[in-house]
This record gives structure tokens, sequence and C-alpha cells, in this order.
DNA sequence: GTGAAAGCGCTAACAC
DNA sequence: GTGTTAGCGCTTTCAC
């Protein structure tokens, strides 16, 4: 390859560097830096020029020079367990927008629900020395030392929706105990007495709190807890038939069903259709979070939402928040209300919305 | 804050470095960089000892000063215009398989239909120094100079669904044409004889694409091209509705339509299901790309299928590709074989599928 | 107000 | 086989 020894601004290869400008100008490199980066002590015309040589030259500054010795790169990391579903890709949409008018650069890793690509992703994200990680866990995980070697490493953490609340880090997370709650009264209010619900994996927190929240509506009401009522999946999709065939099997069988993620529920009511059940009289059916297929669905779905790109907003503010007062910051908690909204899939005759 | 004068491996905030491993073992940093590395010239006791010792000490190389001297980042940038379409997220997880296994980064940026964040996006990534880029343009973008200006730095670009086939890149489409054509040679398979059509932006690519594909079929089965019959839009969900009540307002309305993007068919059925307008008999739905709303809809949608995931890994193979051998690279095209999937959405009385 | 020089953490020539 | 040293492109003291 051959070098050109006359300066061409314009055409070489090689990106643009502040020796260049500073060259171009026969001025010295702090100089530019200086002006480039709006520091007093600067003459105004040497200043102008310099901007307007930048101009010219195409400069643009290295980011990764620049982080390298500032220590910060402002820039976030988000780690997702699948961004295929609504209601990730929400939450992400709400992370990007204020990332957008607060000037910080976001890496997004997809962990693909595998608890060994998440701990990849940390890694990942701690090797391009983000300055926070916001992280939903996978479906898998429920070991946390990953998340605690960040933490240990004075890194902000904001873990939303699947959080564990053990890590000494910020959570969001909507009402999951309360949005079962609705859900399963609202299905007993329509004159469900037999309420199967379809969990996910038993260890998921947010499984857990609504599965409380299903408990808690029944008691309320006075209606037994009937285990065979109460089945654990691993939400992949596809699974829904098979456990709808389950319930339909029991002896006495469920008249309403409350699915831990909607699209299980949507699952569920195609399977049921296909089998000249008829909904929702002969089986009720809610979900919990919303999107374009429970709207569209036929009949469409009773759910709770939880206004994931609200989620995304709150959880990337909370973390900037840290990011910037590191030494003195307390980890706190944050809980997003949702709204029950009713549909025909829940609602039974004689009753209107 | 005090910093502690006794080694402490474990305990420090500051990441370890090199340094640190070198000085912990009594080498030099660039033995260890030669061990870490995997280098010849280095004796195997040395070696262990020191990978062992960065084991311990918990030492992660720091990906931005790699990369600033090596001059390459491993890392590839990707933008999206709407990572919540199931196309785009299919694509996108078919990016990140392929990423995966060949050891690259991947940043994901998000235009969200807009030339302006798009424009950004490069900008974003070519100051992070990606090692090459995929992009598939946002609606909006007519004007290509932001990508002229990244292939006259000689990276790589790969543009994939939305393209501009002037841009000297390599591209990678769908059979954005024979699709078209399939599907509306199956309407008129099914008696349709006068079918609507909702295009995005005239100036899109594939919309122009997939007109012609269109109006191909037609022609080759005698029918007339009927302007009133072509309606662009900006294939915003919500338009449906809208360009339905212009088709069923018209003298002759259709008695079939091909959505050049298939969530606005599915709007569209759903307002004709509304007006009592019975599907297909009275009215039959095409649509280009296969989703869960298309197949869970009632009726389903006859979609082509374009096989979003394998776009998104040819697009990227070929990107590492052009990045291996960037002096003697050739930009090329691929086109990816689509198929046709009928449902009910088309399929008339009297035909069976 | 400007320049020289150190250093961010790492790699790769070049010595020895 | 290992150490020394010069940079990658930038920011930031410290002189002048």
């Amino acid at each position: 390859m051959l070098k050109s020894n006359q300066p061409q601004p314009t055409k070489s290869n090689n990106p643009i560097t502040i020796v260049d400008v500073a060259n171009f100008l026969g001025v010295s490199i702090s100089t530019v830096s200086r002006a480039l980066n709006n520091k007093s002590d600067i003459n105004q015309k040497t200043k102008d020029a310099i901007i307007q040589a930048a101009i010219d030259l195409d400069y643009k500054p290295n980011f990764l020079a620049q982080s390298l010795n500032k220590g910060s790169t402002h820039t976030i990391g988000v780690i997702v367990p699948d961004v295929g579903h609504p209601f990730f890709a929400s939450v992400l949409a709400g992370i990007q927008q204020v990332a957008n008018n607060t000037g910080y650069r976001i890496i997004v890793c997809h962990s693909n629900e595998s608890y060994r690509i998440e701990v990849l992703n940390t890694e990942t994200l701690m090797a391009c020395r983000v300055d926070g990680i916001l992280i939903s866990h996978s479906k898998e995980t429920t070991e946390f030392d990953h998340i605690k070697k960040i933490t240990e490493k004075g890194i902000p953490v904001v873990q939303y929706d699947r959080v564990n609340s053990e890590l000494n880090t910020s959570n969001i997370i909507h009402q999951d105990f309360k949005g079962a709650f609705n859900l399963v009264e609202h299905l007993i209010s329509q004159g469900c007495r037999r309420i199967g619900v379809m969990s996910g994996p038993k260890e998921m927190q947010i499984c857990k709190t609504r599965i409380e929240g299903y408990k808690a509506a029944l008691q309320k009401h006075g209606i037994e807890i009937n285990n065979d009522y109460i089945v654990h999946s691993n939400i992949s999709y596809g699974e829904g038939e098979q456990i709808l065939n389950y319930f339909i099997g029991l002896e006495n069988p469920p008249d309403g069903i409350f699915a831990i993620v909607n699209r299980n529920a949507i699952e569920m009511m195609k399977a049921a259709k296909e089998k000249g059940i008829k909904i929702p009289d002969e089986l009720a059916f809610a979900g919990f979070g919303d999107d374009i297929l429970a709207q569209y669905f036929e009949p469409p779905l009773t759910v709770y939402n939880h206004f994931p790109t609200r989620i995304g907003e709150i959880a990337i503010r909370m973390l900037i928040e840290n990011i910037n007062n590191k030494s003195n910051f307390n980890p706190y908690s944050k809980i997003v209300e949702g709204e029950l909204i009713i549909r025909k899939s829940s609602l039974k005759k004689g009753s209107c919305l």
C-alpha cells in the first residue's frame, strides 16, 4: 500500500484524527481538544477556526479513545431475554426513547432466555465498560452471582420485570400480585368457580407473586385452592394446547383459566375453539399483559395491561440517576400501576361491558 | 475515598488491568499479553501461571483499549427501523445467532422509522468504530449520502430488506416481485378480478417491486390495471381501516385485497368483519410476510413467508465475508426464496386447501 | 491562551 | 522466552 505524502484531508481512508485537525491549522492537539470540548480558556477565534476545520475535514472523535481515558462510555447495556416478545419490545422502545433524549448510547444484548448467554452478556457489557446495566433475567436464571460481580465493581444495575429482590440493586416491577388478583377476581365475578392457572417456571419471582395474587382472590371469595388447577410450564410458545388438554381432561375441569403469560392464554383459546368449547360461557380466559394479539384474537382477551413502555422509561431513568450519583445512592424499588382491560374472552352471558 | 496501599486483588473498585496481573507475578506486561492472547514464543509454565493469575484476580481485558490499538472492534452495528415489528425481530434473532457463533459483538440501533435518527445511528456506529454495518432503511429515507460516507471510508455495509440498489454495497432481499406475483395470482385463482393493493410509501424500493409483481400477475391473466385499486399509505399501524373504507366506497369495490404489509391486511380484515363483510367470499385477503398474528387471526391470513430469520443470518454472513476480505471484495446481491402459505382468508367457497 | 507531556489499557515491534 | 518501548486517539494536568 502506498501512502501519499501530500495532505489529503478528504480522501484518506484512515479516519481523521485530532492530529490531522491540529496539523491542518498549525495548532497543538490540546488546543483542538479544548475547542471541541467547549472548554474555557480558549481564544474565540482559534475556537471558531478549529470547529470549522473539524467540519471541513469531517472529523469525528474516536469514541473508543475518548472513553478509554475518561473511564466512562456514556453507554448503557440492556439485557433482554426475548426481543421478539411484544412486552420486551415495548420496554426497549421506552428505554431507547429516554436514552435518545439524554444522550446515552444503548447496547442491547439478547440472552434468548438462556442463563449461559445471560452471563456472557454481562461479561460483554463489562468488557465494553458500560456505565450501567438494565437487566431482566432469563427464565433459566436462578443463580445471580454474575450480577453480584457487577454491583461489587460499583457498576449500577437496575433489574426490570423479572427481578431478584435479594440483590442489592434498584428494581422496577409491575403490580404482579394486584394484577393477578384483579384478573382472577374478575373471573369470579363472571361466575367462574374452578379457575385454572397456567404459570411459568416455579422459581421465577413473577410467577410466584402472580400465583399468590391468584390464591388471594380465591380465598377472599371463599373458593378452595385446588393444586390440580395450578400448572407450571416453561411459558414457551406452543405449550398452551397441551396444558389446555390437561385442564379439560380433569374430572372437574375449570370454568375459567388465568394465564400468567397472555400468549399462552391465546394458544389455549385457539385449542379450545378447535375443540368446540364455547368461550367464555363454558370456559372463560384472562391473561397477564396486553398486546396486539390479545386485542385482535377472536374473542379478544381480557388482560391486565402493565404498560411496558413506561417500565422501560422508568427503568433507565432510575439507572441514570444511580450513574450520576454513584457514591451515595441507595437502591430502591418501584412498582408501576397497571390496569384491568375487560374483553370478550371473560364476559359471560348476562354480563355487559 | 481512601486507597489501600496493600495489594488487594479482589476488592479494588478499579478494574484489574494487565499491569496488576504482571505485578502479581513479577513478569512484564507484554508477557502477560502474549500469554492471554495465545501467542507462540512463550514458556508453557509462565503461560499457565499467567492464565491462572488472570482467573484468580478476575482480570477482564478492557475492550476499549484492545480495540483502540488493534483498529478493529470485532463489533457489528445493526440498524433496524422498527424492533417491535415481528419481521425485524426475527431478522435480529438470525443476526444475533450467527454473531454469537462467530464471536462478533452486536450493537443494535433503532431508527424508529425516522430518517434523522437513521443518520444519527450511522454516526454513532462510526464513532464506535464498528467493523461493519447492517442496515434496513427507515420508511422516510430517500437520501443515501450517509451510507455513501460509510462505504467511502472503507467500512463494509450490507443492506437488508429495505435496500437502495444504487449504493455500492452488498444487499439481501426477498423475492418481492415473485412473492407479490404469487399472492395476487393466487387471489385470481380464487376468482378475484378486482384486486386492491395497499402499499407503502411510493419511493420505497420494496413497495415498487411488490407493485410490479402485482401488476405482472394481473397482466398475465388479462386483467386490466386500475389505478383506483392501488393505494399508497405510510404502512403505519392503524391505517388499514381507513383504506378499507376507501376500497369499499368505490363504485366497483374490490373482491380481493393484497396488503404489502401483513399487519395492514389484518387491520383491514378486522374492519371488514365489523362491517359484516364475509371473508373471503365477498372479499379475500392476502399479505406479505408471516407472523403469529397472521396465523392466529380469524380467518388466518394467506401470506408469502419470506423467512426473516434466514435473511438475518445471511446478511451478517455476507458482512463478515466482506470484513474479512476488505481489499478485494465485490459487493453482490442475494435473494432469499420465500413460500406461499395459503390460509382461509383467501380460500373461497368451492376451493379446497 | 496555548503547547508539551503524561497516561487511559492494551498490542506488537524490537531488543536481548 | 521475556522485557522494553512506542504507539492507538484522546483528555488533562502542568508549564510558559
